[in-house]
DNA sequence: CGTTTCACG
DNA sequence: GACGTACGTGAAACGA
């Protein structure tokens, strides 16, 4: 027979709140209600062997018995703040238990219990309900019982009758007669559990009683038949429904394996220490179930040391059809490593280690370094010998560290996972994982990690051997793995074949090539920046009577909110009063000290992230900055740039703009730079077909002051200033799903206001409407979305029952079609510009990628040639229903050429 | 190492 | 009826 629990959530979470001390994390957050219900339901986890199971809470909002009594529950207070604020944290440790959670308006967390209870006893399932709500044990028969789990009682229909005096059948009539002081549903005038009991003992039922009430003598007799029209009501209340429509049916309520990563961050938030402890010792036990079910597979993993056995290798790879090659080295910095060994495989389960700079006392002889390298070199450095790596674009750069230039790079696992599943990690522990089964060694468990790390030439041979062959080994399996998942999605194809992998060799060249930075001017900026700074410091000083660091937003906070007693805004995420740029820009209008803040805050983050760290940066053998682009990072399918970021250098503001100066081209060289205009807006054109939008974008006028037209009713010409400014705003707006609350704080207007506006837009503009509301509904039914190439962007928040978190995902679904169209349209024209180069054998090089935008280093020489070929090798990437139109700028430096 | 803030598209 | 509210990144500084 199958086992049905149902946790009567809401129930416990008010109990938790009130019997439990006042917990709280660092932050100041409550914890102690989430601690008491997880304590709760972990207990009966542990004890109980169900084949489904939920969790199942009151949702917000009326229920019909308010359409039935205007009274009901009207003498209970609003929840408290702390007891609300514990309510999103807890569903979402819940679901990460793996527990099923159930939240359905219009009725109570009892409803959808009886409801399910129901539907078990007709599948002939029993059930055990566990709520700390007595009301709940009229639900009780031959095969549901109820456990309250924070006090160990349990109710058959035994313990029911020795409990309350009746049946279970009989527990709505005696609630009735009894009242629910809690609910605010009156019962009759003095009569408790006792008469009850005894009335119901001898007439069986309510109806019954009713039929005899003349009989029944006393005050209570009296009560009993003043209260006889108000009774049906009464009972009407309290009558648990077990007919509710449900959006599942309880075989769904399938417990699932608990999601660590999850979880673990939750616990740290709620400092839940004990459980943290307990899952991450979980976590490093658990076998993963793909490998317990698969026979355990030998591995054959040899250390390459002598050459015959080098030899033997390479005979093997150069027959083989495609490699796996993957380094170790020195550094995680492509730029800086060094080769400290080489391992390749060919075939599953099958690897070899090449050591060659392992240096630690008592290391095994290797094979000489130089010597190796260019017995391998041929076939590393031909095209036509295929190879797969994880990563790649790190190993290229290694062997191009040792003058050596990786080729052949067909397959990258990393860059497969992302087309995939871009919304997930795709280091190789987690793939190994996800798709193998394996639990790999990290590179932390060889290497340390912290003050204690250590080279990876002071790894011993043995143990190198161990990791690295199994990296090459299980990339080419996860090669094998994923490589057939994209062949068998045309559009999957596509991006990765060819968008994906050529855009890697791209990126190697760019990070290669390096940008030049004029450390001298930026040594004198950031000298200047560091005067204005202790002026500034001073100042701040007097004004707040007593010194405190402008870094320290905590140290702002109490000078701010305590000290001087100013109102607090907004708060952050962790319940701290925010003295972020938009409560300090409010503040500022009365309290000069906002203000001061505000300008040193500016010039702090420019010295200390761009003045003073670029120069740094700059690699002592290139004299250039060399950034690395990662393409797997962004789950749109942009790039991300680090160390340094160089996608976002300040351009908003004359100050800022100093930074770019600094970004200079060699000389006899400029630097030239092409963007696109207005892609999202024109993509969000030809993805909504909306006639007036696509009207704007052919006659070629300006988008903006057109929608400022359309939504303020007036002709083109006679759009304000101010009017574009605000058509300017809700056009970006639109694209990121943004809601009236959103674009009012953004103008600082009413929001009904806003609400006008956005009415009066999608008024003016249905294709956008019917756009956005097609592109919520499709992501929900099948849970991505797609750019015009067919990049699948997965929303796997769209249908959560945490409304926070499905809005969330309802804008990323709106706005990930269009920034990911324009991440693919970008990613194209870098490869028509770098085809076009090549073919023309110029000596100009692309540099940066800043999401809409390419720049070329140039000859003086090249300069006519690529200024004019660039816009339209850009913007013939694709035919859109909308002209794509790219501007160029020519300079010295960056600043001038945008 | 988490939090807060802010630079960019 | 209340709540929370613009998408996507990387990095610096603080402070526990």
């Amino acid at each position: 027979m199958k086992t049905l629990v149902l946790v009567d959530a809401s129930s416990y979470l008010y109990r938790a709140f009130h019997a439990l001390p006042d917990l709280r994390n660092k932050a100041g957050e409550p914890t102690g209600a989430i601690y008491g219900v997880l304590n709760m339901l972990r207990r009966l986890h542990k004890d109980v062997a169900a084949d489904y199971s939920a969790c199942i809470f009151d949702a917000k909002g009326r229920t019909f018995r308010d359409d039935i009594y205007d009274r009901y529950k009207a003498n209970r207070p609003p929840m408290p703040d702390d007891l609300g604020a514990q309510v999103a944290p807890l569903h979402e440790c819940i679901q990460a238990m793996g527990w099923p959670l159930l939240e359905v308006p219009g009725v109570e967390a009892d409803d959808v219990i009886g409801t399910l209870a129901a539907r078990a006893c007709a599948a002939g399932a029993r059930t055990i309900i566990s709520s700390s709500d007595k009301d709940l044990t009229q639900l009780v028969n031959g095969t549901v019982t109820m456990v309250n789990t924070m006090s160990g009682e349990t109710f058959d229909e035994a313990a029911v009758f020795a409990k309350f005096g009746v049946r279970p059948d009989q527990i709505v009539d005696y609630l009735t007669l009894i009242g629910d002081s809690v609910d605010n549903v009156p019962g009759v005038d003095k009569v408790g559990p006792k008469t009850a009991a005894k009335w119901l003992q001898q007439f069986d039922s309510l109806d019954n009683l009713l039929r005899h009430a003349d009989e029944i003598g006393g005050a209570a007799g009296e009560n009993l038949r003043k209260a006889v029209p108000w009774l049906p009501t009464a009972r009407a209340l309290l009558t648990v429904k077990c007919d509710v429509e449900l959006p599942v049916q309880f075989e769904q309520l399938v417990h699932t394996q608990p999601d660590r990563s999850a979880l673990s961050a939750l616990y740290q938030r709620l400092e839940f220490k004990t459980w943290l402890r307990e899952l991450n010792a979980v976590s490093t036990e658990a076998e993963p179930s793909a490998s317990v079910a698969a026979p355990a597979r030998t591995r054959h993993y040899e250390t390459i040391l002598s050459t015959a056995q080098l030899d033997a290798w390479l005979e093997k790879i150069a027959r083989a059809e495609l490699v796996c090659v993957d380094t170790e080295t020195t550094s995680l910095d492509p730029h800086a490593a060094r080769l400290v060994g080489i391992s390749f495989s060919l075939e599953p389960d099958h690897a070899a280690y090449v050591p060659l700079t392992h240096a630690y006392p008592g290391a095994a002889a290797q094979l000489p370094f130089q010597a190796t390298l260019e017995r391998l070199r041929p076939w590393l450095e031909d095209a036509s010998r295929f190879k797969v790596g994880q990563n790649a674009k790190y190993d290229t750069h290694v062997f191009a560290n040792h003058g050596i230039r990786l080729r052949g790079v067909v397959h990258d696992t990393c860059v497969q996972s992302y087309v995939l599943e871009s919304h997930k990690p795709h280091d190789m522990d987690s793939l190994a994982q996800r798709h193998l089964g394996i639990k790999t060694i990290t590179y932390e468990e060889v290497a340390g990690k912290g003050a204690t790390r250590i080279g990876f030439d002071q790894v011993s041979i043995e143990r190198a051997t161990e990791y690295s062959a199994e990296d090459a080994d299980v990339t080419l399996q996860l090669h094998q793995a994923l490589y057939p998942r994209i062949l068998a999605e045309p559009s999957l194809h596509f991006v990765y074949e060819q968008i994906e992998v050529p855009v890697m060799e791209v990126l190697y060249e760019m990070e290669q090539a390096g940008v030049l930075i004029d450390s001298d001017l930026l040594g004198r900026h950031s000298q200047e920046l560091g005067r204005r700074l202790l002026g500034i410091e001073q100042q701040a000083k007097d004004v707040a009577g007593q010194p405190f660091n402008l870094n320290s937003p905590k140290q702002i906070q109490e000078i701010l909110f305590e000290r001087h007693q100013l109102p607090v805004l907004k708060k952050t995420p962790s319940g701290q009063p925010s003295t972020d740029e938009d409560v300090l820009e409010q503040l500022a209008l009365d309290y000069p000290l906002a203000r001061l803040i505000l300008d040193y805050r500016a010039l702090s983050k420019l010295k200390s992230t761009y003045s003073d760290k670029l120069p740094r940066m700059v690699d002592r053998r290139t004299g250039r900055v060399h950034t690395t682009f990662n393409q797997t990072t962004a789950v749109t399918g942009r790039l991300s740039s680090n160390d340094p970021n160089l996608q976002n250098i300040p351009i908003r503001n004359a100050e800022g703009r100093r930074i770019r100066e600094a970004f200079v081209a060699a000389p006899g060289h400029q630097l030239v730079s092409a963007d696109y205009s207005q892609v999202e807006l024109r993509i969000m054109a030809h993805l909504s077909h909306d006639a007036t939008l696509l009207a704007a974008f052919r006659s070629g006028e300006d988008v903006h002051r057109r929608t400022a037209a359309e939504i303020f009713g007036t002709p083109g010409e006679e759009v304000t200033s101010e009017q574009r400014r605000y058509a300017k705003t809700i056009n970006f707006g639109l694209i990121y799903g943004m809601s009236a609350f959103g674009l009012a704080s953004q103008l600082g207007i009413e929001r009904a206001a806003a609400q006008q506006y956005m009415e009066r837009y999608f008024a003016r503009y249905p294709g956008v409407k019917a756009y956005m509301d097609a592109t919520r509904q499709s992501a929900r039914e099948r849970g991505y979305v797609e750019t015009v190439f067919g990049r699948r962007l997965y929303m796997p928040d769209i249908n959560a029952s945490n409304n926070q978190r499905r809005m969330g995902a309802e804008r990323a679904a709106i706005n990930a079609p269009m920034q990911g169209t324009a991440a693919d349209l970008i990613k194209l024209a870098m490869l028509a510009v770098q085809r076009w180069l090549r073919a023309e054998g110029l000596a100009a090089r692309l540099i940066l990628q800043v999401h809409d935008e390419l720049v070329l280093e140039v000859p003086d020489a090249e300069l006519e040639v690529v200024r004019e070929r660039l816009p339209a090798l850009m913007s013939g990437v694709a035919t859109l229903d909308v002209p794509l139109v790219v501007d160029t700028g020519v300079g010295p430096n960056w600043d001038r050429a945008h």
